[in-house]
DNA sequence: CGCCTGCTGACAGTTTATGGCAGCAGCGTT
DNA sequence: AACGCTGCTGCCATAAACTGTCAGCAGGCG
């Protein structure tokens, strides 16, 4: 059978995934039960099949931004699904990922068969008000925070027009409709509170990591909540 | 290499995607420029691999509705596009549809590494009413007749409680916050009419396909709009 | 019944993959 | 500068796989 290979270089990767910093040839041939020799033909195998391995002599092997999802399969719905999940992230997320969406999107539907192709290009329509891409806050960072539980300071403005500059833990981001919420422990107000992105007026985020972790707060939040809400 | 043979068994397969009727293993034997015993060995290989492929004798081969995408690179920027659609999609789509979102999810998730998993799993919410699953008609079915031009038949109610039936040509589904709505021409009002899946009473799909193109009515819609949608 | 087709087994020839060995080059530390 | 660690490449013999040809059996269709 031909899966041997195949199944090794997959395994391969994935190893590399674990790996934060840089693993050396030889721990990546014994963990896929492998000579040294062949390790390094497999490596040459990925790169040219596109992986974006590194490799610097007297340091190891990393796994480059990239990522390689190994061949799957997805049913009918389920690529219908992503379809019009990335559309709808193309449409109503902030621009760096609407971005990043198109682009999901293009790659899934140069491997679709045509007929299927056609159906997805004008099947759907995402009615109502576009995003609104004034944000001058960078959702990106302000995720990346989140995903990093850094302090973010924020200089906001309410829906009075009242002006505030707060420190706060950011922990989820909301879609509500056509606006994107910011959920975050507020340090001045000493209570949950939420921002709304196109509001912020400026941000910066800390280095400092906030003392709480990212899901207890949102759990302590979620209690708070009269409605319950879905992740 | 290694490519070779797995080049031409991904090539076995979008031959397989291109045509809808069954194929003979010779003809897929030449198009792939192997022996027929081999490709009997490449459809055993698909086979042992997850593909859904069927033969019977004196037919021919047909690749069944699960389709496999080859491997595919994705920014960490599409992976969390992919993420956040296909969650979208999980909460916001027709149950069904929701569902495959949810499975691609765990599927794409099967892959990640540990730490993008957990950031996945808490870092977004979807605020708002939910999706309405109190649609008694199947917007599966709906979808399938936009795709296959099928004239639609509706028994609905509108805002004011008033009940009609009527016969439409569906060409588009609009998700608008959290209604999803038909766009079709409507044969009793000979005018673009929408309606709410929520409102629909009970409807039938007709084995007849609608005199138009859907390309073509989606177009002309859009000209009738004053304020100019995406798709 | 005969034809077309899928499917399996066996065998030999070819290709490919693998491991061991040797050697060169780059990086960091001593 | 020297040393150790590591990436990387070439060569070669062996083992594994892939492939084609030939043969035969079984199932749908006319």
């Amino acid at each position: 059978m031909p899966v041997a290979r195949s199944e090794r270089l997959l395994t391969l990767l994935q190893t590399l995934r674990r790996y934060r910093r840089p693993v050396t040839g030889t721990v990546l041939a014994e963990e896929t039960g492998v000579s040294l020799r062949t390790l390094y033909r497999d490596i040459a195998s990925l790169q040219a099949q596109g992986a974006m391995i590194e490799g610097e002599a007297g340091i190891g092997y990393v796994l480059k931004p990239g990522f390689m999802l190994p061949p799957m399969m997805f049913s009918e719905e389920e690529l219908e699904a992503l379809v019009l999940g990335s559309r709808w992230v193309a449409r109503a997320a902030e621009p760096r990922l609407a971005g990043a969406g198109a682009d999901a999107l293009a790659k899934i539907a140069a491997v679709l068969p045509a007929d299927m192709r056609e159906t997805i290009d004008s099947a759907t329509l995402f009615v109502g008000r576009k995003r609104q891409d004034e944000d001058k806050a960078d959702v990106s960072a302000i995720r990346k925070a989140i995903r990093l539980e850094r302090v973010l300071e924020l200089h906001y403005g309410d829906e009075q027009g009242r002006i505030s500059r707060r420190r706060v833990w950011p922990f989820a981001l909301g879609y509500f409709e056509h606006v994107r919420i910011i959920m975050a422990w507020c340090e001045l107000r000493q209570d949950f509170r939420h921002f709304r992105t196109d509001r912020i007026i400026d941000m910066a985020v800390h280095e400092t990591r906030y003392p709480r972790r990212r899901t207890v707060l949102l759990k302590e939040w979620r209690e708070t909540q009269d409605v319950p809400m879905e992740s």
